[in-house]
DNA sequence: TTGACACTTAGCCAACCAACTAAGTATAAA
DNA sequence: TTTATACTTAGTTGGTTGGCTAAGTGTCAA
């Protein structure tokens, strides 16, 4: 059971809190497109994605040597409603979205 | 209207926490009750509470020499919801309403 | 089994942040 | 008006954090 605090930390990074909007669009997406959206190298997005599970806003799963990630929706369901209107909002979310159509060729 | 982001960085730091579930169970601190609280200077005090405004999260009503200050229910109450279960849960939150009680002489 | 690929871990550095003290502003009481 | 009180602002300092590179682990294909 994770504390407000963990994960108040875990989405108070931009870059995090955009990987948490795209996973709201996508529902699942593997490390390497998370690493072309943030155009971060592949150990940042890593200990970015362990910060967001440790929280445990995400959950991983791991199909040969790509790891993929999805919400939990148990820890996130609360926050969903609620993020979901703000975010929508925000450009650089909204671009983000755009940028994943491309990235991984599928519609959100 | 402030942003996801500025809204989780307020609420990242263990003190800003410590007062926003405070003003969720006293309704109204003054700046004196928040520095025996968190037992900090009053410098540090009035910097969170700057942070807590500027996210929006709270509002601030000065009455002579004192500042006290409230949730701003607008933009806390999808919050609220979400935070007031796990809040209760934490150790040190429980022990702040208990001292809360001394402090303000006030009932939750 | 060797090489390439997809992460993960460790270590470093620059930027940020929360705490303090000291000095400033505003209000009220003497 | 002078003094005390209740913050606020400015400046400093130590700890945290996000980024990188380099090295390590695990998986798959040749």
């Amino acid at each position: 059971m994770k504390t407000p605090l963990e994960i108040m930390k875990a989405l108070s990074d931009r870059n995090r809190l955009r990987v948490f909007a795209a996973l709201m669009s996508q529902d699942e997406l593997c490390a390497c497109h998370i690493i072309e959206l943030l155009q971060v190298t592949g150990a940042t997005a890593s200990r970015h994605m362990d910060i967001l599970l440790r929280a445990g806003l995400v959950k991983s799963r791991k199909a040969g040597r790509w790891v993929h990630y999805r919400l939990n929706a148990e820890t996130t369901a609360p926050l969903f409603q609620w993020l979901e209107t703000d975010l929508q909002n925000d450009p650089d979310i909204k671009a983000d979205r755009k940028a994943l159509i491309r990235i991984t060729g599928r519609k959100p």
